[in-house]
DNA sequence: AACACCGAAACATCCGAGGTCTGTTGCAGG
DNA sequence: CCTGCAACAGACCTCGGATGTTTCGGTGTT
């Protein structure tokens, strides 16, 4: 094994024992590279690749520092991951976020303050009544970020976060291409709103499910027609 | 922002727009390191951040290479995040799980072939009658993923793998210090197996929620967490 | 007491020289 | 003609040092 990996694998031990708690600075790079038994240069590549996903920040002029690791700065590195999936793997994105989101939406109505819901309330109100798209998937993201908050579950919260890159982008192709989306959208989110403001699991949960589902099926068939040489539907547009 | 970011944003960038496929070979470090206005040094620092969660893959003597980029590659990078979380937040991994597995298991009701169904049913009977605990879990992690698997979308199934490391630990916890676990584990494998044999998805379901939430329940009390007034909360059924 | 300056500390970046591993090529033998 | 072995070249691995940049904290001035 190359020696960079194992000091990926030392200082990962050396935070996971507790020798080095969050919040702390590491040894300065000569130091730690000495004690770890290998170069500077090699040193740094594995403390890069900790950074990369989160573990460690690294401060030019003052030292290194392992993060908080709390879970949503870890799984927020999953994003990264998730950004390289595109058209063919999203389905299966939004068919697990097609399980969590309920699940959180039915937490959410349990466990929100009233001052949480409140906010909520508000954002459905700071939409205008004719958004663009960007708008209208801006404010989309931070109702669903919101609720997944308040499911009190900062896994399932960061979760949905990261999944929730893809399906935006779902949400952009369809606002461009299907009319009656918008108005839906907002439909729903109110009755998602209404339900967990009446502290309603159930209810919140079933709105959320077909909420998710409506963006699910429209991007199955538009991703179908698109796969289908014979259709006559235009493909997605590739990233930009 | 620091070179090596930036070289990391390129390398993604050349891989999402397409101009690295997977599998495809990078330009040997000198050249990229050329190309990418850097040197050598800090090009390698960001080649073995995208290793780390398993974007390119390095081997010595031949080349870098662009991994094959598929889900459960790229997600298998998680695990390496889960590591970081013990004891604390192992409860709101278990409780992401408690969603997931049971929808799992619905779909793996739906989906798997006979013949997968029928090597389930081997697993369960490999194990002798009076396991060591390493061997149960073992064999439970295979079995889950066995099931995961079946589900037949390989985001879902990277994401429970994930998730199984600390539940495994928790398992193991759980062997040693409570005696019936090991009589009720397998009694609650071949409930599960059984249902999705007999292809009852919502039977599957609730004996997977039994399952995750008996471990759940273990732990909740063997961390000492009793103040959690909601842990019961949260019925997972939801027709269909 | 508040502010500006300065030096030390630490990371950022680069460079070039060996070392090691892998895939390929060419030759000899069956 | 096919197979097996050995040498070669290409590519990554590791190292150590030199120089640039940024930040922090102490010092002196106002």
């Amino acid at each position: 094994m190359p020696v960079t990996d194992v000091a990926i694998d030392k200082i990962k031990d050396m935070i996971i024992s507790g020798e080095l708690a969050p919040g702390d600075r590491l040894p300065k790079e000569a130091e730690l590279a000495q004690r770890l038994g290998l170069s500077r240069s090699s040193l740094r590549e594995a403390v890069k690749a900790l950074c990369l996903i989160r573990v460690l920040d690294v401060r030019q002029g003052d030292g290194t520092y392992v993060t908080s690791l709390e879970p949503n700065l870890l799984l927020d590195a999953m994003t990264f991951v998730v950004d390289f999936h595109r058209d063919d793997t999203v389905l299966d994105f939004l068919a697990v976020r097609r399980i969590l989101e309920p699940a959180a939406t039915a937490l959410a109505a349990l466990h929100m303050s009233d001052d949480d819901i409140t906010e909520l309330g508000q954002l459905l109100g700071e939409l205008e009544d004719s958004p663009t798209v960007e708008a209208l998937v801006a404010n989309d993201l931070q109702f669903h970020r919101k609720i997944a908050d308040g499911s009190g579950n900062p896994v399932l919260c960061s979760l949905l976060d990261s999944l929730s890159g893809p399906t935006a982008r779902a949400r952009i192709w369809r606002g461009l291409t299907q009319e009656g989306a918008v108005a839906k959208t907002r439909e729903q989110h109110s009755a998602i709103y209404e339900a967990i403001a009446a502290r309603e699991p159930e209810l919140a949960r079933s709105w959320a499910t077909v909420h998710v589902a409506g963006v699910e099926q429209w991007l199955r068939n538009a991703l179908g027609t698109a796969d289908d040489p014979t259709a006559d539907a235009e493909p997605a547009a590739e990233a930009s």
